[in-house]
DNA sequence: GCCAACGTTGGC
DNA sequence: GCCAACGTTGGC
């Protein structure tokens, strides 16, 4: 079992909008980075844990806790010219994106990013780094412990 | 809105 | 296969 960091800009998809779908579920789509599709693809399984970052807002930090409920899956969108993340290369013979379904564990307090990068523990998180743009990241099972325990203070 | 970081694209 | 140009991300 493995923990995970996923970002999503609020004002597109929110732990609240999580928690209003129908199971607290749903696909994780719009991926379209290489680095973030093949931990998808390749490292995550049902039940790994991930914390909900939200990210470009007056707020950035965590949010809520999510576990992975199906593992990787062709990606919609990139088939549906409607939709901002079509990919014209991306046919159904030889899909390009992948998806996981995450299912919400619980909303928690906002652990701003302020307040992460004050804890010399979360030091090594790729979050915190300068620059860092990669929308998913693994998070070690020390920092995972750590951050679940700055939640329940 | 600024700007640093970095992934992607495309000409050569 | 190199690398400059360009686009996007995301904190501030």
């Amino acid at each position: 079992m493995k923990y995970w960091l996923m970002k999503s800009e609020p004002d597109a998809f929110s732990v609240d909008d999580l928690a209003a779908r129908p199971k607290k579920t749903e696909p994780w789509d719009g991926i379209r980075n290489y680095q973030a599709r093949n931990f998808m693809r390749d490292d995550m399984k049902r039940g790994d844990l991930v914390f909900f970052y939200h990210s470009s807002c007056p707020q950035p930090g965590i949010a809520g806790i999510m576990k992975i409920s199906k593992t990787a899956y062709p990606d919609e969108t990139q088939f549906d010219e409607s939709s901002k993340y079509y990919d014209p290369k991306a046919t159904r013979a030889n899909p390009r994106w992948l998806n996981v379904d995450v299912t919400l564990v619980k909303k928690t307090r906002l652990i701003g990013i302020q307040e992460l990068r004050s804890h010399p523990q979360l030091a090594s998180m790729q979050i915190l780094r300068r620059g860092n743009r990669l929308s998913i990241t693994p998070i070690s099972e020390a920092e995972w412990q750590f951050i679940v325990s700055l939640i329940d203070a």
